[in-house]
DNA sequence: AAGTGGTCTAGACCACCAC
DNA sequence: TGGTGGTCTAGACCACTTG
């Protein structure tokens, strides 16, 4: 019960514990996606408790260098993927073209309408028809992220028919005649919380990164407004201007 | 020691606690920049340990909607700041203009080599002269970002001499005729480590905003490279292309 | 000096996953 | 079925900040 002596100057434990761990990582002893030894193992082996190994372990977390997969342990991040979404944007075509492997899960089409948040961020009207997809995507097997994008069904009619395990943009351009113009982004760091925690396979609380894009077309007509939910670990968005 | 039954369904008891502050938080009981009441309080009038408590707590960091201060408690985090970081800047005229109040410290200026990693950013050799300018700044008295600024002694003779606790994208275009262009900007979220955690007085570990910017005049000349270093719950990135 | 958050112990039971 | 992470208890001492 009682707490000991901090031992080696004030570093905490817990940043001690992390500094061991970030070194083997950094030297390539453990390589992207290694599972980790168990937390209790772990433990053990720094003559501590789980729960300051765990504060470790999060620490890590947070630096986007270690995740976890349900509850099957602690394994290393691979490399962000760089992202640009400001651009025309095929997924699957920009992870392949970082020599990873992408994959997209449609997870809901729904015909709906537009709820008043939506009116505020699209300039619809609350009531308008509007067709909400929900994907989810990966990368080397890994969910990375899920969105959900409202799409104009005035401007894209029997949009709901498609196949939507592909790429959007080339679907809109293909098929609709749609070159996208006008986005404006906007993004911020935050926790994922259910919905998009539970799709991603994750707890309540991992950190992510949310992004919204809105698009018109050529002639100013509203197009679509897509949503992200990233896990923080998984990207790096670079943007180039003028 | 023994650990109780769940009590109310399956949801953890961290997560209802959670809800629980966040509603108050929702209905104004807690407004911006509140104190919260301390853990130990928390923790009894919940009928929970200060373990349990903390786990609640860094749930509503995490999702940005509390924020620690040093040692002094848990406050309610105000409103993110929009900041579009495509434009030519002007820190105090983008606080003022959402009516809050910034602040600019200067924490060092430095002439000093460009090191390999900064060459890789900036097109630069190894070795050549840079002068570092290391800032924080502040909106309504709270410190939400540290950025080293790597100015081109180059392009900006004399830039050592300014006084840089005010706008240098005022600074570049009124003594250097500077405009900026070609932007190429990255981000990605991650945790603040120590000399940032630190100059932000918050704990190595807490989550951040890392972005970077390179930019050039109308002649492609470089002039500035400039790495921020945001709270993650202080900010809102939003750009506007096309 | 009193109170705050920061760190830490040494256990426990649970839910879920892989074998 | 055994091992993993997820949750939780009931304490303790420390470093720092505040009156």
């Amino acid at each position: 019960m009682e707490a000991r002596a901090n031992g080696e100057g004030s570093t905490p434990l817990y940043l001690r514990v992390r500094d061991q761990l970030a070194n083997q990582i950094e030297a390539g002893l453990l390589a992207a996606n290694t599972r980790l030894p168990s937390e209790r193992v772990l433990a053990e082996s720094h003559g501590t408790t789980r729960v300051t190994t765990r504060l470790a372990l999060a620490q890590l977390e947070a630096e986007g260098r270690i995740y976890r997969s349900n509850r099957r342990g602690w394994f290393v991040s691979p490399p962000r993927l760089v992202y640009n979404p400001t651009q025309d944007y095929s997924f699957s075509d920009n992870v392949t073209s970082q020599g990873r492997t992408p994959a997209t899960e449609t997870l809901e089409v729904t015909a709906t309408e537009v709820a008043p948040w939506l009116a505020n961020k699209t300039g619809l009207a609350v009531g308008d028809a509007i067709v909400r997809l929900r994907r989810r995507r990966q990368v080397d097997g890994r969910p990375v992220l899920v969105e959900n994008i409202y799409l104009n069904p005035k401007r894209l009619p029997g949009i709901e028919q498609y196949d939507f395990n592909r790429s959007l943009w080339k679907l809109l351009r293909e098929k609709y005649s749609v070159e996208l113009q006008g986005k404006r982004i906007e993004m911020f760091p935050t926790a994922l919380v259910d919905p998009q925690a539970e799709a991603l396979g994750v707890n309540a609380g991992t950190a992510g990164l949310y992004v919204t894009r809105r698009s018109h077309d050529a002639d100013g007509v509203f197009v679509e407004f897509d949503e992200e939910f990233w896990l923080h670990d998984t990207l790096s968005i670079q943007v180039e201007v003028q």
